[in-house]
DNA sequence: TTGCTCCTCACGTCACGTGAGGTGGC
DNA sequence: TTGCTCCTCACGTCACGTGAGGTGGC
């Protein structure tokens, strides 16, 4: 008795096609075949195969079988790399799910930094979603972590709905009226959050590029009313600091 | 500000190519060029792409991904699914680890099942070996198990030695001497485990393809006395049962 | 003649990687 | 002129899946 490929595929438990494969890139010899072009495996093409399904099982690459040959040596060195590599690959895969969990634990949108997500708890405006998005790539963990604090103490304070929903339009009693509501606040937060405009960048290149980042952020990001206000505001509190030096 | 292709990749820490094979399959919009061609990317690129990276990152295909669409909702349902694929493929690599960690325990041929492997201990020929890769795919549980005890049990057994030996063109008195010694042993084996030679068919045409498998791998692996020899062993036993049942 | 099995191309999948060959501004 | 950055094809990767189109024995 000599098997088709599909009686081999069937006892080894792979597919016709897997045969099939095999022999193309060589793991497999070809049988000799019937008069009609059949082929006619046999038993030892069947250990073969058998061997080759228990490896790919196990995990290891066609190439890595390859090199292995047919001898029958314990692969100790391959063993142990190939458990390394399924060890990396599982703690990925757990990384993924122990995410997965954090945004399935909260609703809200999922391309915001979990915690950033909760503190915000859907009081951001499309823009500042926008913002905080490519912030959180920019900043440091501490100024996250600041940026974090700050969004969970300033549940209703008055002037940052105001700031939200000012028109690019907006005259210049309303710009004036809205620094004065926003300036004492965000000295505040300047002064217990240190660290919330730190930046990841290592090199002053990143540094720079990082700069002109946040800068063009905020322009595509916000009108020129709201735009005009931050800049009043930070300008105010540029020279403040600046006296105080003094 | 606007980016190039390689600072909005280095932003979203992506390839270039992953931002171009984005444009292609229609994930990412293309950007405005500027006079020379090169595409100045801005901030709704970004957020798009940073999103697109999050996605992957938690292990969502891009199809996925282009079915979501750029609506921030919260995919739940996908997300369940997702975590329920990835828990799979976890069970599956940690499945591998386990049996790389059995086979890495007892040095001996990997592509014996591990207890087979571990009870035989070495003392198998190429062919013995061959034969027991073959019928570990056809056997049942219990034969596996039965086969596991007999291989324990029978360290130097002097039928088995003589067995793997015989040659070919060995005379008659040589073979009817080895039935002898054979006899009685394979007996009390078959006593103690009845269930030493149930297949894992389950209709009646695997039944018959297991059993021409059987023989077929017999056949190609033992030369013509030890086949003598064994149908004459296999053959007195079933004598004796047909006696016992009248 | 109809079904069934086997055969050999050969393109498709997935998410990009990797040159090849050419252009534009310092 | 030389380097550097950007561009667009277009083939390669990995382990097969999936038809297409044809043949041979009942």
């Amino acid at each position: 008795m000599a098997w088709s490929t599909r009686e081999i595929a069937e006892l080894a438990g792979t597919s016709l096609r897997a045969v099939r494969h095999y022999h193309e890139i060589g793991l497999l010899a070809e049988p000799e075949r019937r008069a009609n072009g059949y082929k006619r495996y046999g038993v030892a093409h069947l250990v073969r195969l058998l061997r080759v399904k228990r490896l790919t099982d196990l995990g290891f690459s066609l190439t890595q079988i390859a090199e292995m040959g047919d001898a029958d040596e314990h692969p100790e060195e391959a063993l142990r790399a190939l458990d390394t590599e399924l060890a990396g690959k599982i703690e990925r895969l757990q990384q993924a799910r122990a995410e997965l969990a954090e945004v399935l634990q909260q609703p809200g949108p999922l391309d915001l930094p979990p915690e950033l997500a909760a503190a915000a708890n859907g009081r951001l405006t499309e823009a500042d979603r926008s913002f905080v998005v490519v912030m959180s790539r920019l900043l440091s963990q501490s100024a996250i972590d600041a940026y974090q604090d700050l969004l969970q103490s300033t549940g209703d304070e008055p002037g940052v709905a105001e700031f939200d929903t000012l028109p690019a339009d907006a005259d210049e009693q309303t710009r004036a009226r809205l620094v004065e509501h926003m300036l004492p606040y965000t000295r505040k937060v300047r002064a217990a959050h240190p660290g919330v405009s730190d930046l990841k960048a290592d090199t002053p290149k990143d540094q720079r590029f990082a700069t002109h980042t946040v800068r063009a952020a905020l322009e595509e990001l916000y009108n020129p009313a709201q735009l005009d206000v931050l800049h009043r505001v930070f300008a105010l509190l540029a020279k403040e600091s600046k006296e105080s030096d003094d």
